[in-house]
DNA sequence: TTTAGGATGAACT
DNA sequence: GTTCATCCTAAAA
């Protein structure tokens, strides 16, 4: 079992390791990667997740193997990522939030043409699949085989752990990992 | 077949 | 701080 096997065991376990390592991406336009700053854990026990009513076509990816990458499409315009961990028909996982670009900020800003401020391209999970030019079509790939990897990343000596953004069930489960000292975290 | 609403972001004021 | 863009999914009818 390698070193990433055993970090996708559980989400929550995930979401808190997770911070730190790089998300790489093969893009049609070059390699595209960043440190994940900020994640959050989803599990089918949790009424905030897409895979608490069980299996359908849409999230399907999330009861795959873990390492399985899983993209939904959201509010008519967004796509978020998400890792897959556990075993296979579990559905959990972890939800990317905010990545600090390395050194790929070009394509970056090409992805997104009207950010201004260089922050601004990837604090917030529906902005750095953008920034990515990640989209739905790469829904099911995994980390092993597909163009979307993790590579080990960077110590991060400070993790705060609060709740999570946007949710309107399971408000006050402390499901949310970040990067205290990275200025990319999408809220405080 | 129809309809309500969502793990958000950007552009306003 | 507020509003709206805009479209897919799932569940109702």
């Amino acid at each position: 079992m390698s070193c990433i096997d055993s970090i996708l065991t559980d989400s929550v376990y995930a979401a808190r390791h997770l911070l730190g390592w790089q998300l790489v991406y093969m893009s049609p336009v070059g390699i595209v990667c960043g440190y994940i700053v900020e994640t959050e854990a989803y599990h089918s026990l949790d009424p905030a997740s897409h895979t608490w009513s069980g299996e359908s076509p849409r999230n399907k990816s999330m009861f795959q193997n873990a390492g399985t990458v899983y993209v939904y499409f959201t509010y008519g315009r967004h796509y978020c990522l998400n890792i897959v961990t556990g075993d296979i028909g579990d559905g959990q996982g972890v939800l990317i939030r905010a990545v600090e670009p390395i050194g790929s900020i070009e394509i970056m800003r090409s992805n997104r043409p009207n950010v201004r401020s260089d922050i601004q391209l990837t604090n917030g999970p529906a902005k750095l699949t953008q920034a990515y030019g990640i989209d739905g079509s790469l829904d099911g790939t995994n980390i092993f085989e597909g163009p979307i990897h993790l590579l080990p990343g960077r110590i991060v000596p400070e993790v705060v752990v609060t709740r999570r953004i946007g949710v309107l069930q399971g408000v006050d489960a402390e499901l949310r990992f970040y990067d205290s000292k990275s200025p990319f975290v999408s809220k405080r």
